[in-house]
DNA sequence: ACAATAGTGTCTATCAGACAATATGGC
DNA sequence: GCCATATTGTCTGATAGACACTATTGT
């Protein structure tokens, strides 16, 4: 049998399509999980940024393309994005074969400043809270980029506490009470601090000056120890789930 | 600006690489984790099996195909395919651009009769256990095919069991200590009979026959009790991980 | 009776969850 | 002193891990 030439195969387009997940008021009591949601027009409707895979390049330029061309800001610091799943159902684009290769990427809010789109926030069960409909599949997106991340943050058992806030959301240096805002945001549930410090502080080191331990601005009660990360934020290689 | 014909764009071709897992001998002691793998030229080499996306087929569809023109076997009954991770280096095919999607699948041994190919046993940690080398980075999707498999296999910590054989390797009915064999050869280690069937009992059900619970038939001993998973095997949705 | 395997009872160290007391600041 | 918040001490119920004992068969 000849071999035909590889490239005269007909061959799919392939989108990155990106959950873009963010807790604004992270330092606050008002802290709350957001992804990033965009108005389009024909079809008119609400989705992710997303864009086509470019001739050689991956998903990680694609990403990057995506934060230049669609959103508008670029990051100077962003979790790797995660790959969630693929979508390939043939029919899904009536325009074209197209499947969609769907990442979420973690950002700090600052990092956000001045995007295009909406931060809509997430319900407690992990879809949008303003019930408000997306276009195409993009609601499974984001349902599985709750769900991934919520693993992350979640209180495991005894051998393994969850890493402090391993996507960075919160800047350094932070109290054990901003840390814990920052967990119940993500994870929808509130949290008892008492346990919540005897478990994330052997991965937490306090900030020391002159000798001394740095404490935070003191507001009205008892001014609480600031910390940073022993861990650094996770580090994952692209493309692979935890 | 002209909107361009989408189809006019170069795209990449997209490869589906399988690495199938099996338990060899799950009903004795001698239970073994193992991996399909073939030889080919051309380059030569040891590899997995894998085809490219074909036209508006979906990864599902292209897994049926690996198995019937690469493998050799139709398989009646399979764990769906979990994909692993993307493989997107531009230069990783010096033929065309393309991208592989790596997937595991979990087969019963009995569904691999015949197969084109060889399973080579797992070492614990994680790699061939004849430490001869893989083409490409196939080695890569074998280490995370298992990763991913010990994570459903391990016992993790108190709310949740893990299921008794989630991707199905031992046939039903089975005595608990086949089931704790399998899991053994999956993950790798030991693991003490008493607590083992603790936690898997909630999860089985004793078959009866006539009012009695059915025994194995006894070589030496006293007869075991023969159980199926009240839980079926793992159904989880295509492309999506656990 | 004995060997071999299946199945159960129970002890212990650990720890998550809960509650409460104490420490340290502003006012 | 009083209030608000941070931090630490301690009790308790659950259970994983470990060990040992009992049960049921073939030989």
């Amino acid at each position: 049998m000849a071999r035909r030439n590889l490239d005269s195969y007909p061959r799919p387009g392939v989108t990155v399509d990106l959950a873009v997940l963010t807790v604004t008021d992270a330092g606050t009591d008002d802290a709350a999980l957001r992804v990033l949601v965009q108005e389009r027009t024909d079809p008119d409707g609400r989705v992710l940024p997303g864009r086509f895979l470019r001739e050689r390049h991956t998903v990680v330029d694609t990403v990057q393309e995506v934060f230049e061309h669609k959103v508008g800001v670029s990051p100077s610091e962003v979790t790797p994005p995660r790959l969630l799943r693929l979508f390939d159902a043939p029919d899904r684009d009536d325009r074209t074969w197209a499947i969609s290769v769907a990442h979420s990427v973690s950002m700090p809010e600052a990092e956000l400043e001045g995007a295009k789109g909406d931060l809509v926030a997430v319900s407690s069960d992990g879809v949008l809270a303003d019930r408000g409909p997306m276009l195409w599949d993009h609601e499974e997106i984001v349902s599985a980029a709750v769900e991934s991340l919520r693993e992350r943050y979640e209180f495991r058992y005894r051998n393994d506490s969850p890493p402090p806030d391993p996507d960075g959301f919160l800047p350094e240096p932070f109290t054990l009470h901003q840390l814990r805002k920052v967990h119940e945001a993500v994870i929808g549930e509130e949290l008892h601090k008492d346990n919540f410090a005897r478990r994330m502080k052997p991965q937490l080191t306090p900030v020391m000056r002159g000798g001394e331990v740095v404490k935070s601005a003191a507001h009205r009660g008892r001014p609480a120890t600031l910390y940073r990360r022993v861990t650094s934020p996770d580090s994952q290689p692209v493309n692979t789930l935890g």
